[in-house]
Parts: structure tokens; sequence; C-alpha cells
DNA sequence: CTGCCAACGTTGGCAAGACCAACAGTTCCT
DNA sequence: AGGAACTGTTGGTCTTGCCAACGTTGGCAG
């Protein structure tokens, strides 16, 4: 009857850093697993998703939009540009500049790892309801764009267009 | 006017997986700095915790209770010992084994790490109020124990005598 | 008792992620 | 004109989560 010799402290099972990061570790797990069976990172997911809604821009806006670092920006960007997901051109206007855009197949393949990603989630938040996971999504929600406040410049926190009460879904 | 040139894409902002790895990069970061102007690390505090709630144990054991990896689990004690905070001790009873104790030292010393913890969880909390703290909390919780059973033996995530007031269900 | 398998602690390694520093080329501002 | 700021690149650090191998020890089947 003591299979279950594993249990970890009380004073971590109520750290929420803690279990985050528990968290955060599977979710990235789950993710990379199905992300890896295509060939690519989550970083590529994140950069390719950046591009698809906001359309060609720099290196350095890239990693601003996604978080990333410009050193890392450059890896992912010229990972994708060998796969012929995007291009990355030289801008005339700015020569300091790289253009970056997504190219018809990297759209394509966005979709396939949107797929990917999105049952993950399903996974991830398997033992949640439907309420407690939009709660639990909406709290996350207000804490990154809290902490991404006092670091970035951006108040994409409080994004016009985009108040939904009722968050249906599509 | 356009500070604001960053902004993830919507559909990272509906990730959960994404918005937790951002969340937990912030958490690694405010906890991570705390525990560094002591000279330790996040590890090196989960373990001090589960000796200090469930007595000398060997380093295997340890292992499971903290989720830390056998290798892992060597070198944090490793530094630990040094510092004078646990001791280390060859099991007679079981010559495979170290047991693993903490130190008057190292029980004083993981009430401040605790302090410092503490503090790390108001600022990642700041934007939530209470009854959102709680559901957030405990939606980790259930998360966390989820995931864990499927792959650790234990089924800690209903432990009976913790049932938190506010944890009501859905 | 022998032989085999499982568990333990240790070493050494890997990949990913988050960063940081320096550099040369460019652009912007004064 | 000159300095400050930005861009992309290279190369590095550190932490975390793993995994493989090894020698030692314990438990168990035969």
């Amino acid at each position: 009857m003591d299979p279950a010799d594993d249990a970890p402290p009380a004073i971590l099972r109520r750290t929420p850093s803690w279990l985050m990061n528990q968290l955060a570790a599977h979710a990235q797990r789950m993710v990379g697993e199905r992300l890896e069976s295509l060939g690519v990172r989550r970083h590529h997911y994140s950069a390719l998703s950046a591009l698809a809604e906001f359309g060609p821009m720099s290196q350095a806006d890239l990693g601003r939009h996604t978080h990333l670092d410009r050193s890392d920006v450059t890896a992912v960007t010229s990972e994708l540009e060998e796969k012929g997901l995007i291009t990355r051109t030289p801008d005339p206007a700015d020569r300091r500049r790289n253009v970056v855009s997504v190219t018809e197949d990297g759209l394509a393949f966005r979709e396939r790892l949107a797929k990917l990603v999105s049952e993950a989630q399903d996974e991830l938040l398997a033992p949640l309801n439907e309420g407690e996971r939009e709660r639990f999504t909406a709290s996350l929600v207000q804490m990154v764009g809290h902490h991404a406040k006092r670091k970035g410049s951006g108040s994409w926190a409080t994004e016009p267009g985009e108040r939904k009460p009722g968050m249906g879904k599509g």
C-alpha cells in the first residue's frame, strides 16, 4: 500500500511558481513531442504564427512579437528558411534589416502545426471543465500581460477589439 | 505613437501552453533572483523543503518527492552538504543508500528561503485578487496531479486531510 | 549457495530555453 | 560631422530536464 511513496512537500504543493514550473514542463513535453514529429520546435511555431498574422517584418520585430531574443530569432529564421517555410531578404529601405516573409508552404505548414498544438492544449487542460479553462486562461493572460509590461514597452494586455464576453469559439 | 509595436499573435495569446511558458519564465526569474541572493537555486529549496517535512530519507526518495532526476539529486545534495545545510551518511541498513538529513542550519536557512519564495509568489500573482488566486492555484494543483499520475506511481493528487475551503468544484 | 535482476549513487553527456556581450554595418538625430 | 541607437550575427553562459553507463549492493528464484 505504499506505491505512493512520492508526494511533493505540502509547501511546494501550495506554491504557484513551483506548480507552474511542473505544469509548464509537462506542457512543453506535450507540445514538443508533437512538433518534433514534424521536425520543428516551439519557437518555429511562434515565429510562423507571428508572420502569418502580422505579415512580413524584420527579425527584430519578429523577436519583439514572439518574446524571443535577437540571437534566437537568427537561429530560428535560418532553420525555417532552410525548410523553405519563410524567405529572408535584405530590406532595400533600411539596409540593416532583413524582411522575413512566410511562404505558401510555410502557411500550410503552420496550419498543421496549429492542429497539433491544439491537441496538446486539450491534453494539458483535460482535468478542467469549460468554465475552469476559461478562468484559468484568463488569469494567465492577465499575469503575462502584467509582467510583460514591466520589461517590454507595449501595453498589449489591454488591447482593443478583443474583449469578448462570450468568447465562444470559432 | 507606436511604442506598442510588440504584441504576441492572437493565436499564441489564446494558447495556454504558450502563456504558461511565458509566465513560468517570469516566475523562475523572480524566484531565481531571490534565491541567488543567498547562493542557491530552486532545486535546493525543493530538497530542503522535502527533508524538512518528511525527515531523513535516501537520495532516491528525495528525488521522487521533488520530481528530480537521480543525477540532479546527487549534485544538489553535494552542494547542500558543502554548505553544511544537510548531512549525507551511508545507510548501515542498506549500503546502497545514503541517508540525507537537514541540519539545524539547514532548517533555519530553509525558513529564510521560504520568505523569499513567498515574496516572489506575491509578485507573480499580483494582478489577481484573492478569489482568482485560489481558483488559479486550485486548477494548477488539479492539472499537475493529473499529469503526475500518468508518469509517477503515486496518487497524491487526491490526498486526504488537505481539502481547502476554497477548493470547491465546478 | 549461485545467478540474475532491480535498485542505488555517481559521472558524464545532451538538448532546449533564456539570456548576455561584442561586433560591424547602418540609420537617425543633433 | 559625429555620436547614439538599431540591426543581424556569432559565440558564449547558466539552468533545467533528461538519458546512458558504471560499479556497488540487495533481494529473490532456483
